[in-house]
DNA sequence: TTGAAAGCGCTAACAG
DNA sequence: CTGTTAGCGCTTTCAA
């Protein structure tokens, strides 16, 4: 592979001239240009892009922290990402952790050593607090709602979300309602106990423990969290689940047992995939796409220096057959 | 950020001994090293990547090319090529084409570039040919089967299944039997037209145009498809579908109307993952997983200098409920 | 407009 | 064992 310097012997230029050329700067007189153009065509010439990000200190390339790409919910993160990120003419390398600590620091690691540039953060076994101690090697963005001030973050407003979805069912006459978590959006499933915990209290309900279930996330959860639903002892009679592959599975599988969902079980999904509306099954939406568009969005404005931001996408409850209204309204 | 020169002044060493140290040199004394090491602690010291990379000439980083990554089929790819990525220490990045060729291009610049050390191919829009051209600047995977003698390459025997399928569905009597293609596995659905064609003239069947139906993907495109096959004039009785989210989809609608797939319709799918087992539809399963994770050790491969292999991968009927065997059995 | 030369931060051959 | 020194390939002052 030619370097520069024999391009621009060739050229009979110096390196710099060659260097202007590439990256178009005035003040290089035509005839040059061209013979430094004719030299690179001829020996088919690139740039070394490992030295120019060495020589500008940069590399041009973000990183994505994700439990795992092999859900509907990551990818599609990552497609709003990357359709973004591809008109900057950004890269971007992803970095799956499975919830593992450890898989995170390595990726605030390639932070550090300026493998990436940035990291937007869709994965959160460490501590906000934690990872936010990195922000000085570059911009951290997170894609949960995050109390901290001086980081960016894009969520959607996923308490609110919980807190509208089990009014949704409590419109339905359900008091008796469990909950399938799926750690996705984020640590803090705190506030969504409470937020539970609330709504039930206001039902004048006592919660079951066994109402509350937790990592939940694939088709075949669903289908065990049906067996689960079936075994309890004291029996909900609808479901807010936080994830759609999720509602998927658990209804499918009602309907091999013979069982209509709708107004006892009802569920209630989230994310609104291809799948729920497929399936008839009433779901609150959340832009997960745009989402990703946001937080690279936020990520480049970091990069700029811009104040960190938070925003919050809005979601939106469409109801379909597997919850019914009370007195048909 | 500290450097190595940083480090080695105040250690009181030389960089080389620095950078021994960093790289587990032998023949280091165990005082020096300690005195680096307490240095490199002190100032919170990390290697620059970038300047390793170019000092060593590679990038450690992987490129992945893919149509795109919304799509269980190619994130199933990615999770095996990342599980053995990760266990080599190296990285990955993604491109995603949309089967675009000038995005296949970028991809390859990016080898030449040395942005990454090699690619695997699961995009194809250009020729085999075409991409074998930029074999020179590293080494290339390709994820569907290629008749170049010079290139790895991992597969399904995807046009022997593909038989089978049709040998099955024929097994089922029927004989009007359609099918639809994804463009998953590469351009090259030429064969597998032949392949057709071939049985169904030992079927003594002739093929009507609209028995061939091309890029269906997504479960919305499957529901079409149901639609597409109710306006068939000549209605086949049986449809060999080469993706399961496609399948999925017609399943659905068809259910939706109330029309009983198996006997006839019968709709054989490919790919199986979790939802076409949740619908029990009956299926060709491929081991995609596994296919990421070969493409990931041949690339290894040809990075160690071996020569060029050639892999191909079994695949396994199942029978569920939306195909049934003639006379019982 | 142009070029010489000093980096960017690390590695490795070579000499001791 | 250790250090000197010349790269890796490109960018960017600075002076002309």
């Amino acid at each position: 592979m030619p370097n520069i310097r024999e391009i621009a012997k060739r050229a009979g230029v110096s390196v710099t001239t060659v260097s202007r050329v590439m990256n178009h700067h005035p003040y290089v007189k035509e005839e040059k240009r061209e013979r430094v153009l004719r030299a690179m065509k001829e020996l088919k010439y690139t740039r070394n892009i490992q030295a120019v990000h060495l020589a500008k200190g940069y590399s041009n390339m973000i990183g994505i922290v994700l439990p795992t790409i092999d859900h509907a919910y990551f990818s599609g993160l990552v497609t709003g990402i990357a359709e973004k990120a591809q008109a900057c003419g950004m890269h971007f390398a992803l970095f799956q952790t499975g919830y593992d600590p450890l898989k995170e620091k390595e990726a605030l690691m390639s932070l550090k050593e300026q493998r990436v540039d940035g990291l937007i953060f869709c994965s959160n076994a460490l501590s906000d607090q934690e990872i936010l101690k990195w922000q000085e090697f570059g911009p951290i963005i997170f894609c949960h709602p995050t109390p901290h001030h001086e980081c960016s973050s894009v969520s959607i407003a996923h308490d609110q979300a919980f807190k509208e979805g089990l009014e949704h069912l409590a419109a339905c006459g359900h008091q008796r309602i469990a909950i399938a978590l799926a750690r996705i959006e984020g640590t803090n499933s705190q506030t969504r106990l409470q937020v539970y915990q609330e709504m039930m209290r206001s039902l004048g309900q006592d919660i079951d423990e066994e109402w509350i279930v937790e990592g939940k996330l694939t088709l075949f959860d669903g289908k065990q969290l049906f067996t689960e639903w079936q075994e309890m002892k004291n029996r909900p009679t609808a479901l807010l689940i936080t994830n759609d592959d999720v509602s998927a599975g658990f209804l499918l599988e009602a309907q091999r047992h013979h069982i209509k969902v709708g107004e006892s079980p009802a569920i209630l999904g989230f994310q609104n995939e291809q799948l729920s509306e497929a399936l008839g099954i009433s779901s609150i939406e959340i832009p997960i796409k745009r989402m990703g568009q946001e937080a690279f969005d936020l990520f480049h404005l970091s990069l700029k220096g811009e104040a960190p931001e938070k925003r919050v996408l809005p979601f939106r409850l469409i109801e379909r057959t597997t919850t019914v209204l009370k007195n048909n309204r």
